[in-house]
DNA sequence: CCGAGTGTACTATAACGCTAGTACACTATG
DNA sequence: CATAGTGTACTAGCGTTATAGTACACTCGG
């Protein structure tokens, strides 16, 4: 679950996009506690100053909340929906742009999403 | 053209990459002298080290040729419909991937792709 | 031969992300 | 009160990326 990759930009942040991810999967839901930046820190073999400066991140965003002595929780009033649509149209935005970028357009863009599979290769 | 956002990746990684899209794009063609490095760090505001380690990255990958003392060149033998191919399947992939981590499928990446544009919002 | 333009090779500095370690404050439970 | 679990706040060091500056080697054209 908690596997990072070093190799794909800061490790906080990917910590905090997972947990965005398991908010729109419904794995984690509102209310919920986040584990202590402690073990998640053992869990991903990673730092713990490291966790924290994901969930720093994400109370930013207004995602969670930190309960000094008791640990973080993602926030009753999230809106998922909303974070998954977020999430969502960024990743389309994104592929698009780099589509245009290589001077084809979204008809082009969508034949290879259709061809592609998300395996090697 | 020469444009740089220091918020998206290393500089050298973006330089590279932009010169796989002109290639792409057709705005550059094999055989074709790419800037020195001294002059498209002027241009793009950027230290000649940087577009160095860039023309460096492009070199390691078999995209362009170094002669000392003339410049660095788009090799002849480049197979610009392979760098386009290879640069789309990866954009394509990494949305699909991008998608599936949100608990979604194939079906909603193309349909949120149909509906979003590159433009703000 | 000379000069301009080019790539190459260094040194040094700085910011950022990450790691490592330590200490302290707060909360709940026994 | 004592303890365990938690968040918070530091200091220090490392590697990567980028900047700045300098010097040198090569190629071409005049």
């Amino acid at each position: 679950m908690w596997h990072i990759e070093p190799e794909k930009g800061p490790i906080y942040a990917q910590i905090a996009a997972e947990v965005k991810r398991m908010l729109a999967r419904g794995e984690l839901r509102p209310g919920e506690k986040l584990p202590s930046a402690r073990a998640l820190a053992e869990e991903a073999r990673v730092n713990p100053n490291t966790v924290v400066h994901a969930y720093a991140e994400l109370e930013r965003e207004g995602i969670t909340e930190t309960r000094r002595g008791l640990g973080t929780f993602v926030r009753e009033d999230v809106d998922v929906e909303a974070i998954r649509r977020r999430e969502l149209e960024a990743a389309a935005r994104g592929y698009l742009r780099a589509v245009l970028a290589l001077g084809l357009g979204p008809d082009a863009a969508a034949k290879v999403l259709s061809e592609v599979s998300v395996d090697a290769g």
